[in-house]
DNA sequence: TTGTAGGCGTTATCAT
DNA sequence: ATGATAACGCCTACAA
C-alpha cells in the first residue's frame, strides 16, 4: 500500500522545485533541456502518474466533453460517436457519455452530472419529449454546447444536424417519378423533429402532383421489430400502398418482412424508402434505396463546431445544415445493379 | 462575469460552516431537518453547483467508470453499452467512454487517459492485436478492472464473456444434424480470440462426425461490405460448400447478397448460421439462424463484477461465462415459422 | 448537532 | 531558467 507519487516527489528525486516539474510534464514554459530530461527520468524511476483532477481543479478546465446521447442502440449513433471522437481525440480531449434511454428525466440527471463534472463542452442528441425547458437549462449552465442531430433543444444553442425537410422531399419526389400516388409514412416516434420534418418534406413534394396523397402513418420506435407488427397490422386492415417511406433502414428491413409474411405477391411491387443508409441497407433483398445520413460525418462537423465555440465562446450561434442524399438501389423501382 | 458559487458562499449565506453545508450536499452526518432545508434554499438562490473535482481531489474517488471499446460501430458494443450503463448508473456512476478503432496503440493511449483521470474502475474489450504486455499494464493500475467478451488481455484480470467454444461447438452440431458435411467459416478479424474459440468449438464439432470438414475459412473485419466481397470470390473460386458459419450477423447478411449476386440457385439450400441474433437477423430473408450474444447481458454481468471487484479489491479473480443459445430459424435449413 | 483547521496535487503569479 | 508561495473547492478529522 505504497503512497501516491506526487510533483513533489518528483520534484524532490530530480532536485527542482514542483514549478519547474509541473512545466515539464505540461511541455511549457521555456526550460533548459538538460533539466527537462532529468525530471523525466525521475518521473519513470519513481512511476509518476499526472493526476489529471488535481490539474483541472486548479486550471479550471477538465479536458473533458460530455456527450448526451438518446439511444446507443441506434446504429446512427456509433457512427456519430466515431466522427465526434476522433477530431475531439486528436485535440486531447476524452469523452464523457451517457445515455438518456429516451428519457427526459434522466437527461436532466445527466445534464446535472455533466456540469458537476465541470466538462468543458457538451454534445446533446436530445431525447424525445425533451422541452424548451431543458433548453433553457443547457444555456444556463453556461458551458458551450452543441446540440446535434435532433433539433428538439436547439433553439438557444449551436445546432449541426441534416436538412431533414430536403431528406422527405427527396424521397417524395423519387418516389412520385416513378409513379406512386398513395404514399404510406412509417415509424419514428411521435413528436420526433426529425420525423415531422422529414413528412413536412414528403407533404411538399406530393402536393406538387394532382392525385399523390398520404394514406396512412404511423408513429413508434424505429426498430426492426416494432416496424414488423405495425406494417402486417396495416396491410391486413388497408389496402397496399403504392408506396412506403420508412423513418430509417431498420423501419424498411421490418416493412420487408411483413410483407414476405401476409402479402408476398407485393414485395417486387412495393416501393420503399428509407433514410439513413446503413451497411445492411445495401445488402437486402432488395437493396433498398435510402437517404443517406453519413453520421460520422454529422459527428465530425458537431466536433468542429464545438471546437469553434470552446476556442471563440462569445461567437454567435450557429447552425450547420448537412445536405441528404438520396442512394438509389432496388426497392424504390430502380433497376440498377443487384447492391447498387 | 460572475464568480463561482462555493460551498463556503453557501455556508455563509445559510449562517453555518462550511462543514455543514458539506454533509447536506452528501446527504451525510446527522443535522437537523430545519438546518438542511435552510442550507438547500441557499443553494437554490445562490444556483450553487456541486464540484465533483474538487470533491474528488479530497476524497480520492471520482464516481467514474472508465470504459474502453475497440470499435463503437459494431452493434454489440451499443448493446453492451446499455446494459453496462444501466447498471452501473444506479449506483451513480458516470461512464468516461473511449473507442481505440481497433488500434493497441491507442488503446495505450486510452488506458494512460484513464488513470490520470483516476477512474474508480475500468472495462475494456480489447482491440485486436492486444499484447500480453497490456494486460500486465492494466494489472499495475491498480484499478478495479474487468476485461469483457474478447478474453485477449483477460489472463490476469476478472473476465465476462461468452463461451464461444460451446458457441461454435451448438453451430457445428446443428448444421451437421441437418446434414451439412463441408464447411466454411467466414469473418472476423485474424487472432481475435472469440473467432479462435468459435472455431475450435466448430472444429471439435466437425471431428465428431465422419466425412466432415472444414474447407475454407476467411479472416477479415466482420462487416457486411467486406463479406460480400470475400463471400462473392469464395462463390466464384472454390466449389460451393454445404453450410457457412459466420462471425456474427452482418457477415450473414454480406454473404446472402453474395448469393443472391453470383450464385442466386443456391440461396435456398445453403446453410447458414452466425452470430450474435441482432434485430435484423430475424427480419432477413431468409429469417438467419444465430448464436444468441445478447449484449445487453452481458453489459450487465460486467457492470455486476466490476462493483464486486471495487467492493472488495482483494477478492480472487472471477471468470464469469455466459452461455450462448442457438436461435433456429430458416438459414439453417429448419423450416420453422417466417420469422420465428 | 455543529464548527475549526488542514490538506488533497496541481498550477499561476511573482520573484530571483 | 528556476524557485517560493498561494490558491483551486472540497472533505476528513477532531473538537466543542
Amino acid at each position: 500500500m505504497n503512497k501516491r507519487v506526487t510533483l513533489a516527489d518528483v520534484a524532490a528525486h530530480a532536485g527542482v522545485s514542483r514549478a519547474t516539474a509541473s512545466l515539464v510534464v505540461r511541455d511549457a514554459g521555456s526550460l533548459s533541456e538538460s533539466t527537462r530530461e532529468r525530471v523525466r527520468s525521475s518521473m519513470q524511476a519513481l512511476g509518476y502518474v499526472y493526476h489529471r483532477g488535481a490539474a483541472s481543479l486548479r486550471a479550471s478546465q477538465t479536458k473533458t466533453v460530455g456527450l448526451i446521447l438518446p439511444d446507443p442502440g441506434y446504429t446512427f449513433m456509433g457512427e456519430f460517436t466515431i466522427g465526434l471522437e476522433s477530431v475531439l481525440g486528436d485535440r486531447g480531449l476524452l469523452l464523457l457519455t451517457a445515455n438518456a434511454f429516451e428519457d427526459p428525466a434522466r437527461q436532466d440527471r445527466l445534464l446535472q452530472a455533466m456540469t458537476e463534472n465541470q466538462v468543458d463542452g457538451l454534445v446533446v442528441i436530445p431525447a424525445l419529449g425533451t422541452s424548451l425547458a431543458f433548453a433553457e437549462r443547457l444555456e444556463r449552465t453556461g458551458i458551450p454546447t452543441v446540440v446535434a442531430t435532433r433539433a428538439e433543444a436547439a433553439d438557444l444553442s449551436t445546432y449541426v444536424g441534416i436538412d431533414n425537410v430536403l431528406g422527405g422531399r427527396l424521397a417524395g419526389e423519387h418516389l412520385l417519378w416513378h409513379g406512386a400516388r398513395s404514399f404510406v409514412y412509417l415509424g419514428g416516434l411521435a413528436g420526433l423533429r426529425p420525423r415531422v420534418d422529414r413528412l413536412a418534406g414528403l407533404k411538399k413534394a406530393l402536393a406538387a402532383v394532382r392525385g399523390a396523397r398520404l394514406v396512412a402513418e404511423r408513429t413508434g420506435p424505429a426498430l426492426g421489430r416494432w416496424a414488423r407488427e405495425a406494417a402486417a397490422e396495416l396491410f391486413r386492415t388497408e389496402p397496399l400502398p403504392d408506396a412506403i417511406v420508412c423513418h430509417n433502414d431498420s423501419v424498411a428491413f421490418g416493412v420487408y418482412r411483413a410483407l414476405r409474411d401476409v402479402a408476398p405477391e407485393a414485395v417486387d411491387r412495393m416501393r420503399v424508402v428509407s433514410f439513413d443508409d446503413v451497411d445492411e441497407a445495401a445488402l437486402w433483398e432488395p437493396p433498398i434505396s435510402s437517404v443517406a445520413a453519413n453520421g460520422r460525418e454529422v459527428g465530425q462537423q458537431t466536433a468542429a463546431a464545438l471546437l469553434r465555440l470552446m476556442d471563440a465562446p462569445d461567437a454567435d450561434r450557429e447552425v450547420v445544415l448537412l445536405r441528404p442524399e438520396l442512394v438509389a438501389r432496388r426497392s424504390c423501382g430502380c433497376a440498377g445493379p443487384a447492391g447498387g
